[in-house]
Formats: C-alpha cells, structure tokens, sequence
DNA sequence: GTGATCTATCATCATCGCGTGATGTCAGTG
DNA sequence: CACTGACATCACGCGATGATGATAGATCAC
C-alpha cells in the first residue's frame, strides 16, 4: 500500500508532465509534442522514453511517425492512492503519538 | 489549469513519500519519523523542511517537540488534478491530430 | 536507387538534489 | 547558572538527472 514513487517521479518533471496534459486532450506524434513544448526533438524523445518506462504512455508507431496516448488507469491509480491517503488524514487528524 | 509540479516533485522522494504515509495514519514528532523511517534526524528535518514549503505538512511546536500534521487538502486537490486529466484522456481516448 | 523526414539511441556535459557533518537555537532540568 | 536533549540551519561532496549534439535506423517521396 505504499505509493507509486515510480510514478510520481516521471511526472515530477515540469516538461513530462506538460507532455502527459498534451496527451490527455489527444494523441499526438513526436513531432507535435515538440512543436507544442519548444524543446529540442531529441529532449522529447528521451521523456517520452521514461514515459513509456513508467507505463504512463503507450507508442503507437503509424508509418515514419509515432503516436502517443495516454494510460489513463495509471494516472487514476496514482490519484486513487493519493486520495486514499488523504481520507485516512481525514479520519484520523486528531490523533497524536506521546513522545516518550 | 496545469498540474502542481511543485508538489509532485516533493512527493516523488521515496523518504518523503514515507514521511507523508505516516503522517496520514497520526501526527508524529521529528524523532519519531527517525525512529520509523531509519534515517537520519537532519535527513528527516531537510525533507520535513521541503514538505513544508511545499505546504503538504504543517509544523506544531509543542515545547521542545515539534509535532507534524499532514495537510489533506493538498494531496485531495493534487489527486482531483490527475484524476481530472485521467478523465479528459477517457472522453477523448480516439482523437488523434493528423501530421501535416 | 537518392534524398528528405521523423524518430530513437548514444555519449557527454552541466546542473540539481540528496545525504552527511558541523554548528546554532530553543526548551526543559538540575 | 551549566547542561542535556530536540530540531533546525548551513556548507560541502557526490551521485543522479536533464539538456545537448552527433549518429543511426526507418519510412516516404522522387
């Protein structure tokens, strides 16, 4: 029941997750994401490498081009967790350990 | 309408991470989350001091203690934003833009 | 075939962040 | 008062990570 450090780090970039807002609207390819975010072509291609690594995205090559989609179910996984969490806090917010 | 970097990058740390899953259960002292976590008291007290910063922990002195509290609602609204997302991604999973 | 385009990988460099040790501060105790 | 314990802050070394350039592979147009 620990969180998805894994996870959270992929998306703790500021470009990654800039990638996986773009690729919730639609699917796009390499060179969108790159024309989208302003950063270099190689740049893209190594996040969208630690994307694919961590499951949070899935390449569909189609001809010379790649698409990219979204795993929806791991960002609801995460989000899961984190709200879980949060209710336990909720629950229990009043309750403090004595110090010996 | 973009995702809370900030707090992701926080919460990425495994150290961190383990901090806030033990706050959710009860608020705990500093020597307590060394004694639980294993590491070292001014480890723990740089991570507490970023998780503060950051707004996902509160600080109570009570005496010579210091007492953490986890703040539920930023993990609730962190958990809102990605399932939010996930959800964009369900409603458009075929849309796919055309390469020019 | 040749050339152009799209993408991925590799190697390298610069930067950032984590962990550690030393030090400082504040609260309690004798 | 001096002394101890609980935390925090500062400074530094080192490993991890992101950005870049060069290169390679793969597909399409001609």
């Amino acid at each position: 029941m620990s969180v998805r450090s894994d996870v959270l780090r992929v998306l703790a970039d500021p470009l990654r997750a800039q990638i996986v807002e773009l690729l919730a609207h639609e699917s796009l390819c390499t060179c969108h994401l790159v024309e989208e975010t302003g950063a270099s072509q190689t740049n893209v291609s190594n996040h969208l490498r630690l994307l694919r690594q961590a499951g949070l995205v899935s390449a569909e090559p189609a001809g010379r081009y790649t698409y990219y989609r979204l795993n929806a179910d791991v960002l609801k996984d995460l989000a899961a967790e984190l709200s879980g969490l949060a209710d336990i806090a909720d629950e229990r917010a009043d309750t403090r350990r004595p110090c010996s």
